[in-house]
DNA sequence: TTAGGGTTAG
């Protein structure tokens, strides 16, 4: 591939690979500075874009986060042992803070945990030194900063101390075969390990392979050390240590990992100088990077790109790469295109590939067309692997298809393919959602005899089984199983029981599980307070919520687009509005966007308060930039309109949603029949009414009631009684709500022998008075005793 | 003999 074709990428392409152009020249790539030109471009990017200064980083904020984590910031002054020992690099590791300031701990730090001492007077040495040190790093230019949305994130880290002050550790004892040594990368256990051991090879004479120093790189990948890496790549760089294409691949999926795709593309310039061709991996390292950070279309476009232009032949692994990141968002036509085109090409498809259009097909419950793909590789030969089973049987679970999950069952096991504990997991978790607990419970048995050993996922599945259903004392019982099976209980294991907890309304419970959780090291996400915050809302305690909203800021989590809704929705529903639309528009300043669930819910809330003219502009916004409008929208508005007697807004809006196809069900003419009888057109509401069977729509017991209602609030009653006596010729049974709206229809015209002929016939149906009908029944007596005497149930009811 | 790929749990 030649620089001019990476440099046309770049140009036409989006502003993360338009970036590369500031490292790239085009008319000397070799002339170039490597890494530090790109920290250069990156910084002068970051002071750009968003006008950083200096004196940004020294605010009483940084001094305020410094209060509150001390704790960390303690554990930090222990990696600052003295001058020239540390170099400090703030670096844009996808740590994030809003609203405040968050300092990831030096990974040094990390290690002398147990030495930490809370102590004033040490928080503010360290606030002296940490301000030092930044203006060193500073004027370093070996600084990184990344200001979006009023939110800063800094992460230092350890990138030099000398070799002779760490403790000797047990890799240090290589051996040498043939005068080389050999280095035991098995035993790293931490990331101080890590660097020693590089610190201990840079100073080996002869310098150990450069197949040992991506070893050691791979090795602290999988430790998730992102950023010390390239921090070590650094000083190879420096010290001038050769490096290879696998070193560089390694880089890139470094920042690839911490979702900085875009610096990513800061590693190509070095390719360039050392005259590295770029490869497969370059490429497919960094797309799985951009979906990482769900820029589809990015990554869609850098793939077109590089077939086009013929920079490279993509592989299996690239196409199974973009196939992955297209159908795990949504794409599953894109992701079938694909595989059509590389059947068509030179790289034939296999199993993986296979198996991401199969599992998408499966998410999107079309299991025809999956099991059509499974038959196409069976035919050539490309024979299915338990992942690929694994997929359909959960597609067919989703859909309740339990005789076709036997069949694939018993044809998995004739092609001597048993089910693992996924399998499992898969059949425990179908059974669980459609409530069958016990027959879970039951597979999780056959499961152990089969040699099959549940794991955290099965357990956490039947939890959660066990509360969908309420039977939360059961839940806590498989969690003590879990306990004591000797299983740790992950994330979602807590998650489970707070939310059991929560939706029946043990929020304190749940609070105590997130304390007790934190204090066995599991870290509660934004789900843990989402749930709690949502806890808090449906019980009315919308102070609590909000104080749960806070603490998840201050602990340095993102609030998510849940974390808004749940919170705009306990405003709403306490009819605080203002409150409710400062955090709509909080939602955009944060970086995320409202979803169609965040407009209803203001939208209904400000349809509540009567805010009718707000809630018409906020729609308009909603239609020109916000998602599209779906059925519940409809529903809102129409709602809305009728309560305020808009009826011929109402009506033109509805018009138009049957001009256009919309898909209107039975519940849009319900609210229409519903707003019309209200508002006073009980025959055009009738009329609307009569037509719904000829159009193929099945009537439930919903609309039958509003329709009654309907008749019963203009004093209708027979017409009332005709149509409950038709509903029920047409196999719609009424409910309680039925009865007792037809019976405070007599009630309310003093026709109350009519109504004692009702109430027999529903209490005979074991039904009865909702507490609405009692206080109007109790209201009608209070005015006229006599009704008393006509009621002879009630009389007697009184006497005992 | 070191780099990039597929399945589960809110």
């Amino acid at each position: 591939m030649t620089n001019d074709a990476l440099v046309t990428i770049a140009r036409n392409h989006s502003n993360i690979i338009r970036f590369c152009l500031c490292i790239i020249k085009p008319q000397n790539p070799v002339t170039l500075e490597p890494l530090d030109t790109g920290f250069g471009a990156i910084i002068q990017h970051c002071k750009e874009l968003w006008q950083l200064s200096l004196s940004d980083l020294l605010t009483d904020r940084v001094f305020e986060y410094i209060r509150v984590h001390a704790k960390k910031l303690e554990m930090l002054s222990l990696a600052f042992p003295g001058d020239n020992h540390l170099d400090l690099h703030y670096l844009l590791s996808g740590v994030r803070a809003s609203a405040s300031w968050r300092l990831e701990t030096a990974p040094l730090a990390m290690t002398v945990r147990s030495l930490w001492m809370p102590d004033c007077s040490v928080t503010l040495k360290i606030i002296e030194q940490l301000s030092k040190k930044i203006c060193l790093a500073m004027a370093m230019s070996k600084i990184s900063l990344r200001k979006c949305n009023g939110i800063l994130s800094i992460s230092f880290f350890h990138i030099s101390y000398s070799s002779s002050s760490s403790s000797s550790s047990s890799y240090s004892r290589s051996c040498k075969v043939k005068g080389r040594v050999v280095l035991n990368f098995e035993k790293l256990k931490c990331l101080d390990d890590a660097v020693t051991l590089f610190h201990q090879m840079v100073t080996m004479k002869p310098l150990p392979s450069v197949v040992d120093f991506s070893k050691l790189f791979n090795n602290m990948i999988k430790m998730k050390h992102y950023s010390a890496v390239l921090s070590l790549f650094r000083q190879m760089q420096k010290l001038g240590i050769p490096i290879s294409d696998f070193i560089l691949s390694s880089m890139i999926n470094s920042y690839c990992l911490m979702h900085r795709a875009d610096f990513g593309f800061s590693v190509l310039p070095i390719y360039l100088k050392n005259g590295i061709p770029f490869n497969n991996v370059t490429f497919t390292t960094l797309i799985r990077g951009i979906f990482a950070e769900n820029k589809v279309k990015d990554a869609a476009e850098l793939f077109k790109k590089l077939v086009r232009e013929k920079i490279c032949d993509p592989d299996e692994i690239m196409y199974a790469t973009v196939m992955n990141g297209l159908s795990k968002r949504g794409h599953t036509q894109k992701t079938l295109s694909l595989l059509r085109l590389m059947e068509q090409g030179n790289t034939e498809p296999n199993i993986y590939i296979y198996s991401i259009v199969i599992d998408a097909l499966c998410k999107d419950g079309n299991l025809d067309a999956a099991i059509n793909i499974l038959n196409e590789m069976k035919q050539k030969d490309i024979p299915p692997n338990i992942v690929t089973y694994n997929s359909i049987i959960d597609g067919l679970c989703k859909l309740g298809q339990w005789e076709k999950v036997k069949t694939l069952f018993s044809e998995m096991v004739n092609l001597n393919m048993y089910p693992d504990v996924r399998t499992f997991n898969i059949l425990t978790d179908g059974l669980c959602k459609e409530g069958k607990v016990e027959d879970a419970e039951e597979v999780m048995k056959h499961m152990v005899e089969k040699g099959v050993e549940p794991n955290v996922i099965t357990y956490n599945v039947i939890m959660d089984g066990y509360c969908l259903c309420g039977q939360l004392d059961r839940a806590r019982g498989i969690f003590d199983i879990l306990i004591d099976k000797g299983i740790e209980p992950d994330i979602f294991s807590y998650n489970i029981l707070t939310d059991g907890l929560c939706k029946e309304g043990k929020v304190e419970d749940a609070e105590e599980v997130m304390k007790h959780m934190v204090e066995k090291g599991v870290e509660p996400n934004v789900i843990t307070y989402n749930v709690i915050m949502d806890g808090y809302c449906l019980c009315g305690q919308l102070d609590r919520a909000r104080r749960i909203f806070d603490i998840l800021i201050d602990n340095g989590i993102e609030p998510d687009i849940f974390s808004y809704n749940i919170l705009i929705n306990g405003y709403c529903k306490k009819k605080k509005l203002t409150k409710a639309m400062q955090l709509f528009r909080e939602v955009s300043h944060k970086g995320l966007k409202p979803d169609i669930v965040t407009y209803n819910t203001i939208l209904q809330g400000l349809f509540e308060v009567g805010r009718i003219g707000v809630a018409k502009q906020l729609f308009v916004e909603m239609v020109s930039t916000g998602p599209v409008p779906n059925l519940s929208i409809y529903h809102t508005l129409l709602d809305g309109y009728f309560k305020y007697g808009l009826v011929e807004e109402a009506m033109s809006l509805f018009n138009k949603l049957e001009k256009n196809k919309e898909n209107i069900d039975i519940e849009s003419y319900n609210i229409i029949i519903n707003g019309l009888c209200k508002n006073g057109e009980l025959d055009k509401a009738h009329t609307i009414f009569q037509k719904l069977s000829s159009m193929g729509l099945l009537l439930d017991v919903r609309i039958y009631t509003t329709m009654i209602t309907g008749f019963c609030l203009q004093g209708l009653l027979d017409e009332a009684k005709d149509m409950l006596r038709k509903m029920e010729e047409n196999g719609c049974f009424p409910n309680n709500v039925t009865y007792n709206v037809i019976v405070r229809g007599y009630l309310r015209c003093r026709k109350i022998n009519e109504m004692v002929t009702l109430m027999k016939e529903m209490t005979g149906r074991g039904f009865s008075f909702d507490t609405t009908t009692a206080k109007l029944l109790v209201k009608e007596i209070s005015e006229n005793p006599s009704i008393l005497d006509m009621i002879p149930e009630l009389h007697t009811e009184k006497k005992k």
